[in-house]
DNA sequence: GCCGTTTTCGGCCCGACTGTTTTCAGTCG
């Protein structure tokens, strides 16, 4: 119902800026945006409270809390229907034309009567548009490749394949000699899972020379805009960079300013204004005093909070536990001392090969312990162990630990596996088998589609099984590919916490499984997680920051994730 | 339309760039 409520006020947050209304729709989209993030039903917030308790939502006042009403009674709100009908346009697909925006909509339906994707793309074909007044040769050629670009792509790319290519164009920037500092900003330094496009930030004397090499670089095929302090381009890869230049002075406040997110930076600047400052990507000012700007920290500093990590940065609370001093102590990469989710294919023969690969890397990144965890048997494609190939395993394990010992590597080597969880919530392979493990993940790989209560009841079957210690990627989403299971969440996260069970939240940036917010909701139900990369090659281990960036994002400290812990203490959480 | 330990009325975040304009509106982030 939230969602629903929301995208309605979003939209007519839309149709008033079309019609030139003034601060409405602002009050729209802050009612859209809080109910969007709202845990509570509106539904049931009314049924508990009425009218009066929807009033307490921030950004609802009599007349949105009337609309919600209106909309629990009739699923409709008459004035949303009558905006509709005035300007009869499909806003979710023209919205989505970069460059488009209320005013121009508008426009092309008073004039041409253009209401959805189609008859735009068609009167831009026609050169109907470029004579519009307000409108050019140039907007109707840009309305057409920005036509084109949506058909080709959704508009968002994995943070796992845009983070990869950024840090290559990163370090020719900071090559050059007139780049003194190279950061990322925007979405991709606050990790969100996918990325529209990527922002870089600059800090130079000579802009014109960073912005001029920027859009020459080979790979752009488009230059969307290029002034004296900031270009955009496109890469032939299909995704648009920003860069912006700006003096060192203005660091700190640029580096703010350009990660965001605008809702984090809407509030952080009512703040600064409350204090009588006023807050710019140039700095903090008093007046035209400027009283800070070089670092984000004393930005912060000022505006009297703790310092905020770009993975909070969305307006989630953060800034009022930042005021109250009660920041949570993100974990970070080096925080974590092994990886549990690492598949040998042990059945082909180079089980003990890959093992040593995994040694290897796990030495690089400074690891206490390792865990190798082969699918079982219902997974025979994907190398699946029988009870008797697994007892090989752990006989081979225990052999190669003590040769560590002898040559006094302190690292040590865990037997486990990622046991099957059947439809009916039984495991693959046979808990005798299972009880002879080190520890035990357990993970849903088929009938992926079950309806919510058998899928819950499947999974909680399973944690209440008294060998299995993990649930590997719960929701068995793959980004941008396949959607997440259904099941009561809530449950689940009940009997994980009754029965210790820990919860995984994969590191591969196509899984991100729990992503940022279940990370959130299952620290605050007090259950435990773990971070792995679920790697099938050695070169899959250094996948674990993607994993932790989520678990930052989702408000993780060292005492919610379970690899933060020596062997002895990570021991005491399996069952 | 919302909000308030400066206000129940009068404010609402800020700036760059483009493309259209002859000084600025619209869009974006």
């Amino acid at each position: 119902m939230n969602q629903k409520l929301s995208q309605i006020f979003r939209n007519m947050a839309f149709f008033l800026k079309m019609e030139g209304v003034a601060f409405k729709p602002q009050a729209y989209e802050k009612a859209a945006e809080n109910l969007e993030t709202l845990s509570e039903d509106v539904g049931e917030i009314y049924k508990k409270g009425g009218v009066d308790l929807l009033e307490k939502i921030p950004g609802i006042g009599k007349s949105m809390a009337t609309r919600i009403v209106e909309y629990l009674k009739t699923e409709k709100i008459k004035e949303y229907e009558k905006l509709k009908k005035k300007t009869p346009v499909n806003l979710d697909e023209l919205l989505g034309v970069e460059g488009l925006g209320p005013k121009k909509i508008g426009i092309l339906y008073k004039t041409l009567g253009i209401k959805n994707l189609k008859e735009l793309e068609n009167a831009a074909k026609n050169h109907k548009i470029a004579s519009l007044s307000g409108f050019g040769e140039k907007t109707e050629q840009n309305i057409l490749q920005a036509i084109e670009f949506r058909k080709k792509s959704k508009g968002r790319f994995l943070l796992g394949e845009i983070l990869p290519k950024i840090s290559v164009i990163m370090a020719k920037l900071a090559d050059l000699k007139e780049v003194e500092t190279v950061s990322e900003a925007g979405s991709l330094r606050r990790r969100k899972e996918t990325i529209g496009d990527a922002d870089i930030l600059v800090i130079s004397s000579k802009p014109q020379a960073v912005i001029d090499f920027f859009v020459k670089m080979p790979g752009v095929v488009k230059i969307w805009g290029k002034g004296p302090t900031k270009a955009s381009i496109r890469l032939k890869d299909g995704f648009d960079v920003d860069l912006r230049v700006l003096a060192k002075e203005s660091f700190g406040s640029a580096l703010q300013y350009f990660t965001g997110s605008k809702e984090h930076n809407i509030v952080l600047r009512k703040i600064a204004i409350e204090k009588g400052y006023k807050l710019s990507e140039y700095g903090l000012f008093k007046g035209s005093k400027k009283i800070a700007g070089e670092s984000e920290k004393e930005i912060y500093k000022k505006l009297g909070m703790d310092y905020i990590e770009p993975e909070l940065r969305e307006n989630q609370g953060e800034i009022n536990v930042a005021i109250k001093r009660k920041s949570p102590k993100l974990i970070g990469l080096k925080d974590i001392k092994g990886d549990l989710h690492l598949h040998s294919h042990w059945n082909d023969g180079i089980g003990p090969q890959m093992i040593e690969q995994y040694i290897g890397e796990a030495k690089k990144c400074g690891y206490e312990y390792i865990g190798i965890s082969d699918h079982t048997k219902f997974l025979a494609i994907e190398h699946g162990l029988d009870e008797k190939q697994l007892m090989e395993q752990r006989k081979y394990i225990d052999k190669f630990n003590k040769k560590l010992k002898i040559v006094n590597c302190k690292l040590k080597i865990l037997c486990g596996c990622e046991a099957n969880i059947m439809a009916d919530g039984s495991m693959d392979i046979s808990d005798k088998a299972l009880a002879k493990l080190d520890y035990v993940i357990a993970g849903v790989h088929s009938q992926l589609k079950m309806n919510k209560n058998e899928m819950t009841k499947r999974i909680i079957k399973a944690m209440r099984n008294p060998n299995i210690d993990i649930i590997s990627h719960p929701f068995g989403r793959i980004l941008q590919r396949r959607e997440e299971c259904e099941f009561d969440f809530d449950k689940i996260l009940k009997v994980a916490k009754e029965t210790g069970t820990i919860l995984e939240i994969n590191a591969s940036p196509y899984r991100l499984d729990l992503n940022d917010v279940n990370v959130r909701k299952a620290k605050k139900a007090g259950v435990k997680m773990i971070i792995n990369t679920d790697a099938h090659q050695k070169e899959q281990m250094n996948l674990m920051e993607y994993g932790v960036s989520q678990a930052r994002r989702g408000w993780a400290e060292k005492s919610d994730i379970v690899n933060c812990h020596s062997l002895e203490k990570l021991n005491k959480f399996f069952k």
